[in-house]
RNA sequence: GGCUCCGUAGCCAAGUGGCUAAGGCAGUGGAUUGCAAAUCCACCAUCCCCGGUUCGAAUCCGGGCGGAGCCUCCA
């Protein structure tokens, strides 16, 4: 099966093609640092980077940009709010999301191009537009004049009509139309500013992507990304002037995920509600927005916050729990849900070091995939050897399905069982199993771990819960199991379990195996 | 008001024209265990409602009800 691509612009799926062959230039709308990121600015990141692994496992080239914007009205209010300048705070917050996307394990992307280091590219897309008829200076700003472009809409659904009557249409003084927006704004006394062929100002907020998209992946790119919220009016904003200055194509896919929202309550994470037409309700809500922001919901806590509660490999698979497009509702309970679905993962990587006497984070998996899936002739095992191999193609085929992780996520789970049983089966659990099959459960291992890299899971150990990695603890546990041990023996099962009982509350959890007994906290 | 999207088990969720509707969490029964833990096996949904198209629909079309996003420089 080959791989097919939702695009927002069909409102279809499509098979995927490059404008190059082999080569995929993929550009994600990037953060405008004026705050600590929260939950819902890691989804479009971790989805893209597990894009990205998957597209570049397939055979692809792949050059994945994420621009930062770096000079916005919201950074320079925020930055005279806390009375530091906006560079000191673009450059703060540019190291909040950095350390976000490293705990993540966003690793993908290959450049990080920052608006304010771009103003050349945009004059020089500016002046092109106006030199067209597409755009005109006015008042120190220029504006994009969507009239002019007869396509205009067509990425969000809309026309010039519908947005007049949908708006209260204040038309600023002097723009032709009302939807005509800004590329390039004059800037007032104590603005960041860049001298222009139309006088000292800063950029609009659609051109930077633009700018650097075409700068540094050119005029056509293949995969344009962002959340849903993004489509309008950004990314058609973005098409337009892109595609007006150009003449030829912006993006060939445009990919949209969905939002995060607050569990619980309309809205999504850290963002503005729904509204009505008109005033009164339009102040309802803001005063609805407020309310929420007062009460904090959790979901809009910064993403720091989030890692003190929840592991972040297992804040990654949740956010891929779900198909890329969906919605996800937040919440602490569907996390820990999740946690504890990855449980079963932690205990078979324990498993298999006692199988084996390796570590799985050791393992290594192939990076790309094979041309052709074959199987070869296993004996006795190769019922075993052939269910892995179909479910590692149900794995891909899914994948190839416009990146279904949710769908995915389910074929790693039935591998789980499968290997799981596979083990109990040959009784490889404690010690002494068939070196044969052995042989064979290190394969399908590395299958596991070829998968499970695609959605960048199960690279590296988690960190130990506080307690669990002090030596003088282990000594002591092995102490108390020692105790335990001797008791059981002597069929003195009311102190061996009182002993178990009692570190239950103190959450360890004993496993008394054939071999020897294992201790594990949290 | 306009433009999009969604409604599958107690909860989350994949599937969008055709074998017995993935998977996870929770629950129940069983194997295993001194009892547990871990693991395995089994059970657990006719897909919001109504109508239509079709040999055949959760899947397509129409209507209804319910929910979400955008139309505010939100990822």
């Amino acid at each position: 099966m080959s791989l097919r691509v939702y695009n927002t612009l069909s409102r279809q799926k499509e098979d995927f093609t490059t404008v190059e062959p082999g080569k995929v230039k993929m550009y994600l709308c990037g953060p405008t640092v004026y705050k600590p990121a929260h939950i819902g600015h890691m989804v479009g990141p971790v989805i893209f980077d597990t894009i990205k692994k998957y597209l570049a496992y397939s055979g692809y080239d792949v050059t994945w940009v994420v621009n930062i914007t770096d000079v916005d009205d919201k950074i320079i209010v925020r930055a005279q709010e806390k009375g530091t300048s906006p560079e000191a705070l673009a450059k703060e917050m540019t190291q909040d999301y950095f350390d976000n996307l490293k705990t993540m394990n966003v690793d993908g992307i290959d450049q990080f191009p920052y608006a304010t280091q771009h103003i050349r590219d945009m004059h020089e897309i500016i002046q092109t537009l106006i030199d067209k008829g597409y755009a005109y200076p006015l008042n120190g700003d220029v504006y994009f004049e969507c009239t002019k472009d007869a396509d205009y809409g067509k990425l969000s659904g809309r026309n010039l009509e519908q947005l007049l009557a949908g708006t209260r249409a204040e038309t600023k003084d002097g723009k032709h139309h009302p939807a005509d927006f800004a590329l390039w704004k004059g800037s007032k006394a104590g603005e960041p500013s860049w001298d222009s062929p139309w006088g000292p100002g800063r950029p609009g907020w659609h051109i930077e992507c633009s700018a650097m998209a075409r700068k540094i992946l050119g005029d056509t790119i293949d995969i344009h990304g962002g959340g849903l919220d993004l489509m309008f009016p950004h990314h058609e904003n973005e098409l337009a002037q892109s595609e007006s200055c150009t003449g030829k194509p912006f993006a060939r896919y445009w990919l949209h995920n969905g939002l995060m929202q607050a569990s619980g309550q309309a809205g999504k994470v850290g963002g503005a509600h729904s509204r009505q037409g008109d005033a009164a309700d339009l102040n309802a809500a803001k005063e609805d927005q407020e309310a929420n922001k007062l009460a904090g919901s959790k979901g809009a806590a910064s993403v720091k916050e989030l890692f003190a509660r929840h592991d972040p490999e297992t804040v990654r698979f949740f956010l891929l729990a779900t198909h890329y497009r969906s919605p996800i509702d937040f919440s602490d309970e569907r996390i820990d849900e999740i946690g504890k679905s990855l449980d079963g993962f932690y205990r078979l990587f324990e498993t298999y070091e006692r199988v084996t006497g390796k570590s799985f984070y050791d393992l290594s998996a192939p990076k790309k995939r094979a041309s052709e899936l074959s199987v070869s002739d296993a004996g006795a095992f190769t019922e075993f050897v052939t269910e892995v191999a179909a479910l590692k193609q149900r794995f891909l085929d899914t994948m190839d399905d416009d990146f279904n992780t949710g769908g995915a996520v389910g074929a790693l789970f039935d591998l789980r069982k499968t290997i799981n049983g596979f083990i109990g089966g040959h009784a490889l659990d404690g010690g002494k199993g068939d070196p044969a099959a052995v042989a064979v459960l290190v394969s399908a291992m590395t299958v596991l771990k070829e998968l499970a890299q695609l959605l960048g899971v199960f690279s590296a150990p988690r960190p130990k819960v506080a307690g669990a990695d002090d030596a003088l603890v282990d000594d002591l546990m092995q102490l108390i199991i020692q105790i335990r041990a001797d008791a059981r023996k002597n069929k003195n099962f009311s102190v061996a379990d009182l002993i178990r009982n009692r570190l239950g509350e103190l959450k360890i959890t004993l496993e008394d195996r054939p071999e020897k007994t294992y201790w594990r906290k949290g």
